[in-house]
Formats: structure tokens, C-alpha cells, sequence
DNA sequence: CTTAAATTAGAAACAGTTCTAAGATGGCGG
DNA sequence: CCGCCATCTTAGAACTGTTTCTAATTTAAG
């Protein structure tokens, strides 16, 4: 996709959840969007001081809070305690690397055996093991 | 089982992993034993409280941390922030309540999708709904 | 232009966990 | 049964990392 043509998605994404575009929200947005790496606020917020230097934390959150109100992205916590973001709204499962801690999106599968156990509404599977980098 | 004789099996678990029994300890492996609740610190010190007015939060982490060491229990952390602790050692998955967040475990079942995806070590299925409390 | 809404820096709130120094105690050897 | 001493417990302060708040300034968009 040409990146200009990806920049209009990003605009139509903001205009048609009528959330205001900003230069900062845009760099969120595309962060998400481009980088597959379920960033957390310390993340997106060191990376947007590379381009925007001096952006506030405050920032980052109202934006994250504020897209994801607008069901632009999910919010989702794994083991430790910083939240962390995914533009990928498909259902999909979570690979977690044992060695480096990153999380990588994993293709959805059907898990038949979890659906008969009860009042399960969703389900998702956590793998864990080395990613390929670290390896 | 006799009460007595689940007591007897902690103190044997204490005397073979060579942990010192006290009995801040022995409350809380046995607490931790009896009900299937993956407590968090806030909770096994209330607990404990309750029965041995003045115990310091200080004790319940040494207790855990000494229990984990000697392979007793085991700790996970789920979505928010707080570590929980389990006395099922067997492999098993979780069910989570969406409404109260009570963890529940679920007996293990195989998902032969998730051994396929490259290097995966361990993986577990965490199951979302309402709990049977909370219809 | 106007104005409601967003951004800023930094302080403050917050939760979870660890640390400290003083006092208590489990379990062994005698 | 007694005393010793390494280990444990205690209360509360301190620390760490995350998130929210504040009040002044800037900005997007009609």
C-alpha cells in the first residue's frame, strides 16, 4: 500500500469516528497501524519524541484512551502491568517470547474443546516460547 | 479427606521441601490448597488477618516467594496488575469472569493447532464469560 | 477569527511490591 | 525440658512503575 494512500485511511479512520486529527493521535494511529508490536505507553511515547520532541505522556494516554473509545484499537494487559495497544482488530491469538517479553499476533484457529466448557463468550490462546530474534 | 490428615500432607509438603512450618505459612498453603480461588497478596492477607489479627503483607510475599522456591505453588499473572497464586500444579487453563474477574481453573485439554506455530514452549486457553455465580 | 477541544510539563495519586531494623520463634543439640 | 541462634515476623516507610490530574498555552476546524 503507498504510504499516502495509507495516510488518507488513517484521516478517514479519525474523520469517520469523529475523533479531531492530530498530529500526535496521527503518529499513534500509524504506529499501531504499521508496527505489529502491541506497543505500551512508555513505547509509543519515547518513539513519538523522536519526530515530535517534547510530547507529554498526558498525551499519549488521552490519545490512546480516545481511540479506543472509537473502536480504532484495543486495549489489552499480559502478565506485567502496562497496558499495551493493537490496531489489529481481527481475532487472533497472542505469541509471548520468554526471553524478551515481545508479543507477536498469532493467525486465528478454532479451539472446539474451549467453546463446550460453559458460558464462554471468547477465548484466546497464549503461547509462549522464543521468538525468532531472540534465538 | 479428614481435615487431619490434609494437615498432615502440608506439614509433609513443608518438611520435604525443607521450608521452615510456621504458622503464617502453613494458613496460607493451606488456604491456598483448599479453595481454588488463585488469590491474590490483598486477599491472602485479608484472609489471614482475619484469624491471625496483625500479620504484615511483608510475610505473605516471603511466604509466597519461599512456596514458589520450593516449587509449592505457582504464581501467573492475569490481565490487571496483581500476581495470583495457584496450588494446581497440573497443566490446566483458566476461565475468567467477566463481571467479577474470578479465576477458575479449567481441566486441560490439548490444542493441537497451537503446537504447530514454530517454538512454542508451553501454551494455555484463557476462556472468557460469566461466571456460574454472576447468571 | 473564534472557540471548543487538545497539548504541555510536571506534580500528584495510586497500586503493587520491597526494604528496614527490632523483636519473636521454630527446631535442633544438649 | 532448656536454651541457642539462624530464620521468620512485624509495622510501616520507601520504592517502582503506571496512570491521572492541573492549570496554562496552543491548535484544529468551522
Amino acid at each position: 500500500m503507498l504510504k499516502a494512500a495509507a495516510a488518507r485511511k488513517i484521516e478517514e479512520a479519525f474523520e469517520h469516528a469523529g475523533v479531531r486529527r492530530t498530529p500526535q493521535r496521527f503518529f499513534v494511529l500509524e504506529h499501531l497501524l504499521t508496527r505489529p508490536d502491541h506497543a505500551t505507553v512508555e513505547e509509543l511515547w519515547t518513539a513519538l519524541n523522536k519526530r515530535h520532541a517534547r510530547a507529554s505522556r498526558a498525551t499519549v494516554y488521552n490519545t490512546l484512551h480516545a481511540l479506543v473509545q472509537a473502536g480504532l484499537i484495543r486495549e489489552f494487559t499480559l502478565d506485567g502491568k502496562a497496558a499495551r495497544y493493537d490496531a489489529n482488530l481481527e481475532q487472533h491469538h497472542h505469541f509471548v517470547c520468554d526471553r524478551c517479553g515481545a508479543v507477536e499476533d498469532v493467525e486465528w484457529f478454532d479451539v472446539p474443546a474451549a467453546q463446550g466448557a460453559g458460558n464462554v463468550r471468547t477465548y484466546e490462546v497464549i503461547l509462549r516460547g522464543e521468538c525468532s530474534r531472540c534465538r
